[in-house]
DNA sequence: TCGATTATTATGTACACACATATAAATACT
DNA sequence: AGTATTTATATGTGTGTACATAATAATCGA
């Protein structure tokens, strides 16, 4: 006897939206009738309409039931992995120079993002990330020596911040933006590029809770391309 | 009495990662172990530290167990919406303009992204998406009619490929490349911008099951950012 | 007729149990 | 010693039940 996996109920239910067997802006059955048609447990349907609903493909509401969205809103992830990894898993050599560190007051768009008092020092780093030698990545970061107090204590010309955090600063959410910018003349001269080339930016911002923990741009080299799945 | 629910069991797994109470490289006790500690059912344990570990906070292996991996790899997703939806969302007028639409052979680099053979005949739309009657997005898409035949008698000057698509040949599956470009002239002009103005760039692939069904690069226009979460 | 209150109902989740499955570890075998 | 086989174990998943919760639909009252 086979049994029904949530898996399989999942590919069915995607095979009848995708079918149009359950049309954009239709109801669809509910579990229990589906647990019976599919021969299964309730358990089993909830699993794979739970997962289909995080993916953007079915919209589940209580007691109002489930329905295929008439304009669905997909889903893309991206890994964010420590810089050093990544250069790795593309076959080149990876080095690292810190090119300045100090503590100061940081900038106002700073301070707002992390939702700090203007006047609180902090830990400003730049430091560039190379691939086989060639100016990979520019991090541009600040760091909010409150939410991780051992950074004081950790060389940071030794390992990259960002290796360091992704360590030692376990954060559970962040935002991220993702945006194309003509490379300033500083950012430029460091990534050995010619001024106003376009180039990869990343800014995230990172919390424990509600503190703040650190802001970062990382400006990539022309070139760069990121990966992400649906 | 209080019932402990999932997310109370990863908050406090969280709590303990951050902690490093469950310290980096550390094997965390088994589900049983941990349900009985926080008295509750092994089901609940399992959801929460399933959870973690698709968000890439844990790594678990059967037999192996779970422990907490030394160089977490986190997981940011960002929306795929529809191009109008986007647009309105940020309280723009949204207005389109199909450029151009032909059914031809795609270029060699198309053919391949797609796993086709290279003298298929494809749709290839060209078309330029407005916000307040400024540029704000340029769409150079191909689609393979065969995995999609009622394209043929859409009308691709009224309503977007974008949107048609995301209404009628719901994917699976689908990957997603994002780069900075410089503006090349032809698309500088469509966005009217100065040529080699930096852009943010998507080019992605859809797929439903095995067969491909479209494949689009989306030039934005300069300044464009793109929100994710972690 | 309208607004507040009360059912009704579909999803969300917890639990106890059972078995499946991958795989590390131990054992037997050559 | 090295390899193949077996065993033990942690996670993965399905089932049936029970109750919680949100939100719609029905009902009631002014």
């Amino acid at each position: 006897m086979t049994t029904i996996t949530w898996q399989s109920v999942q590919a069915e239910a995607l095979r009848r939206i995708r079918s149009r067997e359950w049309p954009p802006g239709a109801q669809i059955p509910h579990e229990a009738d589906l647990a019976t048609e599919l021969g299964c447990a309730r358990a089993t349907v909830n699993r794979a309409l739970r997962d289909l609903a995080s993916a953007g493909l079915l919209d589940r509401k209580r007691k109002a039931g489930t329905r295929v969205p008439l304009n669905p809103v997909r889903k893309a992830t991206f890994d964010i992995p420590i810089i050093r990894l990544d250069v790795q898993a593309r076959g080149l050599p990876y080095t690292y120079r810190l090119l300045h560190q100090t503590t100061a007051a940081p900038p106002p768009d700073v301070a707002q993002r992390l939702m700090l008092p203007g006047d609180t020092p902090m830990i400003h780093i730049l430091a560039l990330h190379l691939a086989a030698n060639a100016p990979f990545c520019l991090e541009d970061r600040w760091i909010n020596p409150a939410a991780t107090p051992h950074i004081t204590t950790a060389d940071l010309s030794e390992i990259s911040a960002n290796e360091w955090l992704v360590q030692n600063a376990a954060f559970t959410a962040g935002d991220v933006a993702l945006s194309a910018i003509a490379a300033p003349p500083a950012t430029a001269h460091h990534l050995n590029c010619p001024p106003g080339a376009p180039l990869f930016t990343v800014d995230r911002t990172t919390w424990a809770g509600a503190t703040p923990i650190t802001c970062v741009r990382l400006c990539y080299a022309p070139g760069h391309q990121m990966q992400a799945k649906i």
